[in-house]
DNA sequence: ACTAAGATAAACACAT
DNA sequence: AATGTGTTTATCTTAG
């Protein structure tokens, strides 16, 4: 699973030139993501037969030091095929990242110039800076723990080794010789595991290779151990201090992988692209290549974010530079647009990115903590979920897309501002993944209907959302709507709801072209939105029966909702959850604040339940099963038009709307109903 | 296998 | 003519 991540992750780095086709490419997912993992893991097999054929044969006298030396050359090996692997897999001419560094940036990028075929360990090290080191030496702590774990299981197996062979001195030999080979096999077995691990890891760029961790697990650790403090001299190409030769080797080793295993992981994690896109104060997005990013800069004349306490601050670099002309002249001409600049940017992505899933992760550790300690038991997202998973996994939807939500304008009041807003890279319900990946979310699932309402996902992940470029897990149709509803006249034109879209979301803030349709898709083809004639124009509104006409109404109780809210969502958002899809189903907007209307809205009650379905539970109004927030339920679609000229066909019908906040549905959605209904033929 | 719903793409018409 | 808006059709994917 682990590999085949890895290997979408590298499939889906060129699938990303194109912005558009970034979505489709889920479709093959599958496929080519099977056929690379399928390569990898050979790669990983071939490794793992060598090892086990080498030890079966060899085995019989073989001391545990040459075990031991057999082992390290093997997990050279390994590490070097992968490496190889990971190069020809990757690698792309290194002439024209110029012109792909915009691209690059857009879609978490295979890192392909950095392949370990075109970048020695000591340009490496010229490459990163110390925190990029750091970063990257953090994350293979992880793997240490992996690694003391294997090495205490080998440690384990040597003592027992040892004790048959003290015991096997008094049994046949042919005994000896029998259990000697079963706990060597056993021993190569899990060395062969952790490597496999190590591999898997590194794929999915979750450690850094380590070398001396690859070659040995019984000599692993120590080597791991780099205090940050020596990174300075990693930085400068020096091998640690008082270190042997080989060690210095090492260290470029150990960069070089680090390097190789920034490229795989790349996409791995669908973070939002390594370098963000930038939003302009118009709300149109800017996507800023690294290079452009620090030639933008160098347009400014009093400092430069690269230039500090005197030196060029270019990983690697620490060039003294008297004065900013002179760093910009340095900087032009040493770190002027070429393959080994490029490079060194794509592995500031890699960091930034890496800290950026090491953020997400931390907070989202904190919020659990939060939640642990105070407030909200009942916090309808999933902590549980996990933290890396299969990007293409259908999970994020199922746990956190609602196409029928009500919407008590969450974005109002965060109810969860203790725990939601720390970080805006957490990605709502599930850890940090499927970032950016677009293809599950956008599929409606079971639960879409079903869960969290779209208002308080929504609430509870705005800035989230606004922040990081991930696909909200709403139908088109749901968003539009709860654009619709959280204006207080609850109508909107279309560039309105444009903006909304791109004001709400970060994802929306690229592919125009393609959402922008989508939306005027929906808007049409959807009964449920109404195009009503302004002086000004037209504007959209909502008509909240047809909306939930179109919803599946079984809820209450019903065993397929509470299994798909059980899967779903951790038990201890199960009833809350539970209450507000009951809530939401049966009245869609309650709470919304501009709907609320406390005098008026009661008796529009049953009016939903004649539409909404008779499945649905009816909520008494009384709220005795819901929660208190839950006040009257109102039915939006009665939108009270501005100034509308002659529209009165189309929606006004019903006569003379309320005020705007709540009229709703006072009146009549039967009436409002036949209204739209009439011209076309479809009352069912 | 079938169907429904949604996403995406695209063609087209119409208005500004 | 270009652009925005709105409608419609087609195709694909996913889930039930």
């Amino acid at each position: 699973m682990m590999v085949e991540s890895a290997s979408e992750t590298i499939r889906s780095a060129p699938s990303g030139q194109n912005g558009v086709g970034s979505l489709s490419g889920q479709a093959d997912g599958g496929g080519s993501g099977g056929g690379a993992g399928a390569t990898s893991t050979a790669g990983g097999g071939a490794g793992r037969d060598t090892a086990a054929g080498g030890g079966a044969d060899s085995n019989g006298e073989l001391s545990p030091a040459e075990l031991l030396h057999f082992q390290q050359q093997q997990a050279l090996q390994v590490a070097r095929q992968f490496l190889l692997q990971q190069a020809s897999g990757l690698s792309s001419p290194g002439n024209n990242d110029s012109k792909q560094s915009a691209s690059a940036v857009q879609v978490p990028v295979s890192v392909a110039m950095m392949s370990p075929q075109m970048l020695t360990p000591q340009q490496m090290q010229q490459i990163l800076s110390p925190p990029q080191l750091q970063a990257l030496l953090q994350q293979q702590q992880a793997l240490m723990l992996q690694q003391e774990y294997y090495k205490k299981q080998q440690e384990q197996l040597h003592l027992q080794l040892l004790t048959q062979q003290q015991a096997g001195k008094q049994q046949p030999k042919e005994a000896l010789g029998n259990k000697q080979l079963a706990f060597q096999q056993q021993l190569l077995q899990m060395q062969q595991l952790q490597q496999q691990h190590l591999l898997n890891l590194q794929r999915q760029g979750l450690v850094g290779l380590q070398p001396s961790q690859a070659s040995g697990p019984l000599q692993s650790l120590p080597q791991a151990a780099v205090c940050p403090t020596d990174l300075p001299q990693l930085w400068k190409g020096e091998g640690a201090p008082g270190q042997p030769e080989d060690s210095v080797k090492q260290e470029g080793l150990d960069l070089t992988g680090t390097a190789a295993t920034a490229t795989s992981f790349t996409t791995t994690p669908k973070v939002s692209p390594p370098v963000s896109h930038h939003t302009l104060p118009n709300g149109q997005p800017t996507v800023l290549t690294p290079r452009r990013d620090s030639s933008s800069h160098e347009e400014t004349p009093s400092s430069h974010p690269l230039y500090g306490h005197g030196e060029c601050k270019w990983p690697g670099c620490e060039t003294l530079c008297e004065d900013l002309g002179q760093f910009i002249k340095h900087l032009n001409t040493e770190h002027a647009l070429d393959d080994r600049s490029t490079a060194q940017c794509r592995v500031q992505m890699q960091v930034v990115q890496q800290l950026e899933i090491q953020l997400a992760k931390e907070s989202e550790r904190l919020q659990a903590m939060m939640a642990h300690l105070h407030m909200r038991p009942s916090e309808p997202k999933p902590f549980s979920q996990p933290l890396n998973p299969v990007p293409g996994s259908s999970s994020f939807s199922k746990v956190a897309v609602s196409a029928a939500d009500s919407f008590p304008d969450g974005l109002a009041h965060p109810p969860t501002s203790a725990a939601a807003p720390v970080t805006p890279l957490r990605p709502p319900g599930l850890g940090s993944a499927s970032l950016h990946s677009g293809g599950p979310a956008r599929r409606r699932s079971s639960s879409d209907k079903f869960c969290s309402p779209i208002s308080s996902e929504l609430a509870q992940n705005h800035e989230f959302y606004k922040n990081a470029d991930v696909r909200p897990p709403f139908t088109y149709a749901s968003l539009i709507r709860q654009a619709i509803l959280e204006t207080p006249d609850r109508q909107l034109t279309l560039n309105e709801i444009y903006n909304w879209f791109t004001r709400m979301f970060a994802y929306f803030r690229r592919n125009t072209a393609t959402w922008k349709n989508a939306v005027r898709h929906n808007l049409s083809l959807h009964k449920c939105f109404v195009r009503v004639e302004n002086v000004k124009g037209a504007v959209w509104t909502v008509d909240e029966r047809e909306y939930q006409k179109r919803r599946p109404p079984k809820m209450t109780g019903s065993p397929t909702l509470v299994k798909n809210m059980i899967s779903g969502l951790s038990y201890g958002a199960l009833n809350a959850s539970y209450q507000a899809a009951l809530a939401e189903s049966s009245f869609p907007l309650l709470n919304s604040p501009g709907m609320l209307n406390p005098g008026s809205t009661s008796s529009l009650l049953p009016l939903s339940h004649e539409d909404v379905g008779a499945p649905v539970e009816p909520l008494p109004s009384n709220g005795s099963s819901s929660p208190p927030r839950l006040s009257p339920p109102q039915y939006s679609h009665q939108v009270q038009v501005k100034e509308e000229p002659a529209e009165v066909e189309e929606d006004g019908r019903p006569g003379p709307p309320l005020g705007p906040p709540n009229p709703s549905t006072a009146g009549p959605p039967e009436d409002r109903d036949l209204e739209e209904e009439l011209p076309g033929e479809e009352l069912s």
